[in-house]
DNA sequence: AGCCAACCATACTGGCGCGTATGGTAACCG
DNA sequence: CGGTTACCATACGCGCCAGTATGGTTGGCT
């Protein structure tokens, strides 16, 4: 899944519940050049071997995984030092503080978390059946919603609030727009996105919990009837 | 609303966002004799007056408007005591530490926030008209939800954990029994259950982001729209 | 070779929040 | 009226964590 294992054990870090690491390095390893840091990487040793020394991206990777597997609070420098097998003095050299790290990451997430949601969708050409794999494409991506969950927690402190309402907002009107190719009128296509929106984040908060107890099968069984509820066969 | 105004205004308390205070007071100052506590008051002065001495509800009550207002992180023993115009000597007083007052406060709230959703419920005979109330009352008593919204995101907690467990089970539940009495068949009932109850979990957390920005009006045609899709008058 | 810059360690300050210790005061009781 | 009980203040210790200061090491460039 878009992950190669190599890179998965690159790093000894601790390989947490659910896989969730993988995830994270999933969204951030693919190293784009980051504007102004590691420019000039010399292009001859890749990134297994010559990483005794760490970059800011580095940084942002382990502050991703751990919001994914522990939330905001989770994300102290202190403790990403130790998983990174460093000390506080080394962060302070890439970032000025904290809520800096933790502002890198984010961007990066909201960028490359769009595209990898989005792109999958719009080959399909039907709209109505779009809306369809749209739910279940996301249906899927499990390991795609752990940061929003634990985003979602923390949407009162200042710094994850904006990202939220933006991300909240873009996938509520992508959404709606779906319906709305599908058929549906103004109001109708916004109250059925929201509605659809409004069970995706309250089941992968209640994933957490553990209390939507189902199994596999369950869960697909789930889908269909979410699917079958909100964008019927029957009607037209 | 369901709450007297003599109780909102029985305490001089801080009345902050949205009047969330007043939701707490209506779950807490309806001081049931709450086993061994404050067993012996006087009978004579109302709460009113003789109030410069404070019991362990006082505390649960002061609490529960915190959690509502702040999350659970900022149910801190300073910051109450600041907020009761006394000092943390008195706090340790009536508890033995912080996590003893959130289990108190939060075993309150289970037991009297199960009723007052329920209750209400139960007089409507017919099943299918019966789903649809339930989702209209659950849609307007949004000042209760504050309190189960705080609860989700410090799910993480092991102090938390279970009394979301608890309630989310009781609550699905009850949904999907009331779907069964409508004439769904088990699974589709678990499924629609599963789904409002996925969607309400949703829409509270979206709500403190105001991202389904909407007006009153629209509010209400949502919640039409919802209804008419998990029970609709056409099907049967 | 030697220098500079990138990167990291160690040690410290300071705030915040929980918990403890201990002494004080008001009401009530015998 | 002296004493116990319920309630509260003040002061302290302690651990966690962000941020600072400063000095050390390594690698590439000239």
């Amino acid at each position: 899944m878009s992950v190669s294992p190599a890179i998965l054990q690159s790093q000894p870090g601790v390989f947490e519940v659910l896989c969730l690491g993988g995830m994270a390095r999933c969204f951030v390893l693919q190293k784009q050049p980051v504007v102004g840091h590691t420019a000039k990487m010399p292009a001859s040793s890749s990134k297994l071997e010559s990483r005794n020394r760490l970059s800011a991206g580095d940084w942002e990777c382990a502050a991703l995984e751990t919001l994914a597997e522990s939330g905001v609070g989770a994300v102290a420098v202190e403790a990403l030092a130790r998983r990174l097998g460093v000390t506080k003095g080394s962060f302070y050299w890439h970032f000025a503080t904290r809520e800096a790290l933790i502002q890198a990451a984010l961007d990066r997430w909201e960028r490359d978390a769009e595209n990898e949601v989005l792109a999958p969708i719009e080959r399909v050409t039907d709209p109505r059946e779009r809306v369809r794999e749209l739910i279940r494409q996301v249906s899927h991506r499990r390991l795609s919603h752990a940061v929003f969950a634990a985003l979602l927690k923390s949407v009162d402190l200042a710094l994850i609030r904006p990202v939220v309402e933006r991300v909240s907002q873009r996938r509520i009107a992508f959404v709606t727009e779906a319906f709305r190719q599908a058929g549906f009128d103004r109001t109708a296509a916004a109250n059925r996105a929201r509605l659809a929106f409004s069970a995706y984040v309250g089941f992968i908060q209640l994933a957490q919990v553990g209390q939507p107890r189902m199994t596999h099968d369950e869960f697909e069984a789930y889908i269909r009837d979410f699917i079958e509820v909100l964008i019927p066969h029957a009607g037209q």
